[in-house]
DNA sequence: CGGTATATTGTAAACGTTTTCAAAACAAGT
DNA sequence: ACTTGTTTTGAAAACGTTTACAATATACCG
């Protein structure tokens, strides 16, 4: 491999010059300018990333950390970050960690030993160890910002949300205008009893105050508590659901693949959907267009999110904007053949 | 960030010394290692990833180069390369072209600038642009793996392929064994002219090859041709399919999102699966596990695939082994509720 | 033409590590 | 004690850039 020492003998000019030419620096006369290029291009010459990351100290990478990347909302997002990543410049160590808190620490160490110049991060924990990584990371100087998720301190980070209560209320709302009264509700153990401030708690909170707004003579009907939203889970409880209140009109999902779940247990009980049963469900991801029939859901921009994310991060790296800044996104109803007006 | 010096300074021995602890080299006193260790714990030190992988003239870093990765199958790929990789040590620059030539270009040579270790790739053409490339990289030392797709040259570089012909083969001897005798087969354009020696085109070439095997009386319907293998294509070609060949009893789709277009138009068309229709999908990606019914599929190994690629990878990158390594795996037939015997 | 500002170029140091080489320390055999 | 061999350590060079600084060339002004 020749170096930028080959380059400038070939030249007949300095590395200075050489370096002002690759990086495209003022003062440099064109006729010189000419010549390094040339002897760039006679050369095969590509300047060493290595080194220059070494020198400058940073790489144009860029971490990205989700929670898991099989799931169809965070291939999603991961391919919206990717891509304006791209566009700028920017490189994407694209890292799961699966909800292992050992792994996402282990990942956050190499980071920061890449130096890279920021991360994209969807926590998989609210507890002080993560805003313990959290300081660290500011203290290193490495831009983060979060997505999907807020940093319990608003100024500690940027984040970029989706306005899950919104999004719930709105789905409730969906539900009742089509004249549903007996609902069933699909959503996890922690977000039924509302502890945490997270994604699904924000939702049910929202489809309890659209059931408290707009009628009296609603009646919810939650499923079990579960932990982890998959199509598996979604089968499961929404068949006990659907066998255990046979009054139940519609059932609202809190995420997409529970609602496929539940649709998938409601065709194998027999019900013709959407005449039987209406489904909502929530995300929006691809999976939802693909069901018979498909699936109407509360969709989250999720491209959108993703390059928000990326372009605020990007900010904070060029020191464009250094303040952190909160970005909530709304959620959007997507009707389709799922939902019904009740008969 | 305390550097090497700071932490031999401390603990009263040279950097050298400091630099043998942390790589855990032999020739190193207990009592020095201790009191390094000390030290190092005390000052927080963290090795400059960015300084070693420059002085090493190597990043613990290797590319995955995939055509996209929204897809469910691409995204278990995906995943599958950067468990094994992480497991080992290694970092994942994951990189989708979307089929975009000089992306894939742009892609390759950052990774050769960051001076990857290893690729891993999924090329968007078997053009010789891509044998032209190949060859850079050879002479650039990195180590390549093929996945899903060989290399043109058998010794070019090691490959982790399905064998998409035995696949095609199981899949409609499936079929026939049920007694379906009018079979329609769902198909890209290349696929069915059986060009290039392609993923695609294997596979109709095993569905041809089991017809003239196993019986003398199937009928093959070809749909319209297409180009790319999504789900809303899968519905059209699938819904034309099935209006103008009305006595199809099963249809084979090459891709289990094809599968899922044609299962949704057979749907919306009144059909009553599986009683109606037979559908038969290929990849087995989770997506083919949440239809109603369950989509059978011949089942490509994908996490087996990624992880036999990373291993080999790996392997050569160490230096193991440094002959091309053509890998061959079989798909299984993944019985589920589309396919049924004709009645 | 002298002087001053500005544009262009080169020299050399620095970044933090790994690694070669030689020196020092130690052990063992005579 | 005197080799001889082995283990342990340190000094210093190198990796390929970028960049501060100095030096030189050029342009402009009176």
């Amino acid at each position: 491999m020749a170096t930028i020492k080959d380059v400038a003998r070939h030249a007949n000019v300095s590395i200075a010059t050489v370096s002002r030419v690759v990086n495209d620096y003022r003062h440099v006369r064109p006729a010189v300018r000419e010549v390094v290029t040339k002897a760039i291009a006679e050369l095969g010459y590509r300047p060493n990333g290595l080194a220059s990351s070494f020198r400058t100290q940073q790489s144009n990478i860029v971490g990205v950390l989700l929670r898991q990347q099989r799931t169809p909302f965070s291939s999603a997002l991961a391919y919206a970050i990717e891509n304006t990543m791209f566009d700028q410049g920017y490189r994407v160590l694209l890292c799961s960690t699966n909800g292992d808190a050992e792994r996402e620490a282990a990942y956050l160490e190499t980071m920061l030993d890449m130096r890279v110049q920021g991360i994209i991060i969807r926590p998989s924990g609210t507890g002080q160890r993560m805003a313990k990584q959290i300081s660290t990371l500011r203290d290193r100087g490495v831009a983060v910002a979060f997505v999907d998720m807020k940093p319990r301190l608003a100024n500690a980070a940027s984040s970029v949300v989706c306005d899950n209560f919104s999004g719930g209320y709105q789905g409730m709302r969906h539900l009742i205008e089509l004249g549903h009264r007996r609902i069933g509700v699909v959503a996890g153990a922690v977000a039924q009893k509302g502890g945490a401030a997270d994604v699904g708690s924000e939702r049910v909170r929202g489809i309890r105050q659209a059931a408290a707004d707009l009628t009296s003579d609603v009646e919810i009907t939650y499923s079990a508590p579960f932990d982890s939203a998959s199509f598996e889970v979604g089968r499961e409880v929404g068949a006990a659901l659907i066998t255990s209140q046979p009054g139940l009109t519609a059932i609202f999902a809190t995420t997409d693949m529970l609602a496929l779940g539940v649709m998938h247990s409601a065709h194998a009980l027999g019900l013709d959907l959407p005449r039987d049963m209406s489904i909502l469900g929530y995300d929006g991801v691809m999976e939802s267009a693909v069901t018979f029939p498909t699936l109407s859901t509360i969709a989250q921009p999720i491209h959108e999110m993703g390059q928000i994310a990326a372009t605020t991060l990007i900010d904070h790296m060029r020191g464009l904007s250094t303040t952190p800044r909160q970005v909530v996104l709304e959620n959007t109803l997507l009707q389709r053949d799922s939902t019904i007006r009740v008969t």
